[in-house]
DNA sequence: TCATAATACTTAGACTTCTAACTGTCAATG
DNA sequence: CATTGACAGTTAGAAGTCTAAGTATTATGA
């Protein structure tokens, strides 16, 4: 009897890479005491707090439910990262701020960041470099 | 005052891609009563189980903690898909195997992972197919 | 040979995410 | 203007993963 194999390298490759750059990035966060989820939370935060940011931005921003930001919120909140104030406007909703102890540590994120994006193509050349980005645009818009 | 702005493309445009494949393969697992990394665990056991796969090799091949191994099998034990059998050359192993009622949904697994790998490069053609591939390849080993 | 180290697996407890049910506030409309 | 539904956020509890510590078995080498 043969068994059917499974062959999928693009899922593999893409679930292989994607691994990968968690590693990375996880391994040179670990000196801070926040993982990725939360620096890509609080650099969103930093980066909009002046539109006023309320959790259901958060969670539309970062594919996550509305229970997970509450949640993700409460940690950075008791570490002295951000604070949440109820809006004037509509009480039912809080703005995000960012505080001074969470803006010192964005900056240090935006360099770890940065380093793990080098790396992603820093065995391509400049032309596979866009190639890679182009099609990897036609695959995230088909699916 | 200019804030940095973090721009990150290609650890966005995997995250994306990566998120993208998860949820489509969960929308049609979701009939079937397991996930995406048991049905990928049980498929490997189920092509390896003649060769007397061990928790061991599990977890090296699926990038978990062995608690993690020892965790996902007990699930699949208790539903009666797989079962654990102490190695009789040496009692610290187990070897798994695929029960009838695991095999059954093999291949129904198997059916839904082709789909979703064949979405993926649905909006590509042969040439950019195999120019994905390598790229990304290329990525993975340089990671 | 026997003490020590290595190996395979399990357990306990933490963390992050999710779903479902809940509270409180605002909007729409009869 | 009162009811009803939509909306923002929270809580409770489940699931999956991890680390660290523990058990039991096997291998090593003085």
């Amino acid at each position: 009897m043969s068994r059917p194999i499974l062959n999928t390298p693009f899922s593999d490759l893409f679930r292989e890479v994607g691994m990968k750059i968690k590693r990375t990035a996880d391994e040179r966060l670990n000196e801070l005491d926040l993982n990725s989820p939360q620096g890509r939370l609080i650099g969103y935060i930093y980066e909009n707090q002046d539109k006023g940011v309320i959790q259901k931005d958060l969670a539309e921003h970062s594919n996550r439910r509305g229970a997970s930001i509450t949640s993700m919120l409460q940690g950075l909140e008791k570490k002295g990262y951000i604070e949440r104030v109820v809006s004037e406007k509509d009480e039912r909703q809080k703005n995000i701020f960012v505080l001074e102890k969470g803006a010192l540590l964005v900056e240090e994120f935006y360099q770890i960041f940065a380093e793990v994006e080098a790396s992603i193509t820093s065995a391509l050349s400049p032309e596979e470099v866009q190639t890679l980005q182009s099609l990897l645009l036609k695959v995230k818009s088909s699916l």
